[in-house]
DNA sequence: CCCGTGCATGATACC
DNA sequence: GTATCATGCACGGGC
């Protein structure tokens, strides 16, 4: 449980005491001095402040910064809403578009501004990959399934990506799933290191899971996997053909995973097979 | 010997 | 031609 609601880098998190983890900037923030400007604290990180100022500069485009951030707890007098920084090695007007839609669709408070946010992303961001076979707009029945599960926990759940599994995806010998390179860099935390980091997710029961996402260099590219799914492909009995959605759940920010089964009748047998 | 991990290769789609 | 992804295979560790 991230109590502060940011998605950070493991290594700049701290346990706390009643549970869950907290970011260090906002952990800093919560014990220096909560009536103080956060930017003014003298044991302050540079590198940690994302008060609104930076996170306006940041907004407007810090290629140095490859570290995807999503503040959800800015002071209310600001009208910065949650700000997502993708690595600059996505394509910018998309992400300004994604960005765009963070930060400007506050109206929709309560409900989920997934829809305005998918079709943006999907109409363009996905426009030069072949990745839209795979990361398409979420079924209105799947989302809204999810919708409705974490609707009365107040928490809006923002559909990211969604793919539908290859028989290797399936495989629980493998237990890993290929997340398209653009839905990875896009949506998760940018791994820095091939052996990659954990992700903790959610699926609709509210059950965490413990992935590791990781890549290895492919043909001058990286191949993004996500590991450690035997256990949880095998209870939710993923076929080849079923859809893996991922979701974004706020304010909380922690990841959801849902399976939505093939609904797609299976293919009749060809009448050599027994009978 | 079995299983998991890591990598290489081929297929496909896009530019 | 290039980028991306699916899949197969080799290697190493554990039982």
């Amino acid at each position: 449980m991230v109590h502060c609601g940011c998605i950070m880098s493991f290594h700049v998190y701290t346990v706390l005491d009643f549970g869950g983890v907290c970011c260090i900037k906002c952990f800093k923030n919560s014990n220096v001095a909560p009536d103080q400007d956060p930017s003014q604290a003298p044991n302050q990180d540079p590198s940690f402040n994302t008060t609104p100022e930076i996170l306006q500069k940041q907004k407007l485009g810090d290629p140095s910064d490859k570290v995807m951030t999503v503040c959800h707890e800015l002071p209310q007098e600001t009208n910065v809403k949650p700000l997502v920084r993708i690595s600059p090695s996505q394509k910018q007007d998309s992400l300004a578009h994604f960005t765009e839609q963070f930060s400007t669709d506050s109206s929709n408070e309560g409900d989920t501004s997934c829809e305005t946010l998918i079709d943006s992303e999907t109409s363009e961001g996905d426009s030069s990959g072949k990745t839209c076979s795979y990361s398409q707009n979420l079924s209105e029945e799947s989302d809204d399934e999810v919708q409705e599960i974490f609707r009365p926990l107040n928490s809006a759940v923002i559909p990211l990506f969604e793919k539908f599994l290859t028989p290797s995806d399936a495989d629980p010998k493998m237990a890993r799933l290929v997340i398209p390179k653009k839905s990875a860099e896009a949506y998760f935390p940018t791994v820095t290191e091939a052996h990659g980091f954990p992700i903790v997710f959610q699926d609709t029961q509210r059950k965490e899971w413990e992935f590791n996402l990781r890549f290895w260099v492919n043909c001058n590219s990286k191949m993004y996997v996500l590991e450690g799914l035997k256990e949880y492909m095998t209870l939710m009995q993923w076929q080849a053909g079923d859809k893996v959605t991922f979701h974004r759940i706020e304010p909380e920010g922690n990841f959801l995973i849902a399976t939505k089964k093939n609904v797609k009748p299976p293919p009749k047998e060809p009448p050599s097979a027994t009978g």
